[in-house]
DNA sequence: TGCCCCATGTAATCGGTTACATGATTTC
DNA sequence: GAAATCATGTAACCGATTACATGGGGCA
């Protein structure tokens, strides 16, 4: 692929926990070619349109293995909303509930996202080998908007009512 | 509070959903009281320890309440594990298998955890105006915890046995 | 001709951690 | 008096985003 078509893709189909920008990929991809890890791919030239793919060597798939192996870092601990609800006594009436009710609209949608996109894996990959692991991120996702759903309806009543 | 203190009580009590450096802590004051939002007290001086506290001025205050109504921003998508597992076709055997269940210990060690914060909480503040809103966010990490759990159970069972 | 999308790339900036420098106080 | 802990602060560095510069190709 090129680093447009990377960063389209990761867009489209990863963005849900995943994210990158041109000023990291551009500069990734320079390292990854020198480092021989991947190796540009001469295309049917239409015109000289200026466009440079690149395809991963068995170097790169070699380190590539080796970092799926790895175990993952787990990521720094910053959440937003949790650091507002713990002061929430400091908070004007009625923000945190305001803050519950919005995540449950965005979670409620994101489930539905989700859902759609299971339905179309289901029917447009089946027998695709990479199907397994892609439900299984999916279900991920599902199961914590399920989990963030059920946590902020009881919030919300656990929050209610003023001095109890 | 000093710039130590806060530090350890984040360690103390926020850590498994927020972290702070000193490198952010004592430029991040300085800033505060540039600002007039914190101002320093004068301490019952035992020597002359140098220990600057700083307490929150009522301009702080206010302006503490219209950050805590402020929609939290959603935290960029970013989850390694996920990533790891979406490519888990070109990882070796039993990688993203490893992964699962170390995750799942984790998980098992923190609501633990958590619950025994709970009972702390319970016994320790009650009728503690802060008490509701730190078991919000404790019911967050143990009903995310949860979750992590169960999802790791059913992937692990998804992706066992190597060609269905 | 002008506009929009494709496409590559870099510079400025930002938020954050790490490592280090410094030194006072307490404890053994 | 040595070691541990309390305490403040900064510089170097890192990963990442944003904004910008540049220009080709297709299309109205």
């Amino acid at each position: 692929m090129s680093g447009y078509d990377i960063r389209r893709e990761i867009e489209e189909s990863l963005s849900f926990f995943w994210s990158e920008s041109y000023g990291q990929i551009y500069p990734a991809l320079k390292r990854l070619e020198a480092a021989r890890l991947i190796a540009p791919v001469r295309r049917a030239q239409s015109g000289t349109r200026r466009r440079r793919v690149f395809r991963i060597t068995a170097l790169g798939e070699a380190k590539l293995r080796a970092w799926l192996a790895d175990p993952p870092a787990p990521q720094p601990p910053r959440n937003e909303l949790l650091l507002k609800i713990f002061f929430g006594r400091h908070a004007p009436a009625g923000a945190c509930a305001a803050h519950l009710r919005r995540l449950r609209v965005q979670q409620q949608q994101l489930s539905a996202t989700l859902t759609r996109i299971t339905r179309q894996l289901r029917a447009e990959r089946q027998g695709d080998p990479n199907l397994r692991y892609w439900s299984v991120v999916i279900n991920a996702g599902l199961s914590r908007a399920d989990a963030l759903m059920q946590w902020s309806d009881q919030a919300l009543s656990a929050l209610a009512g003023g001095s109890r």
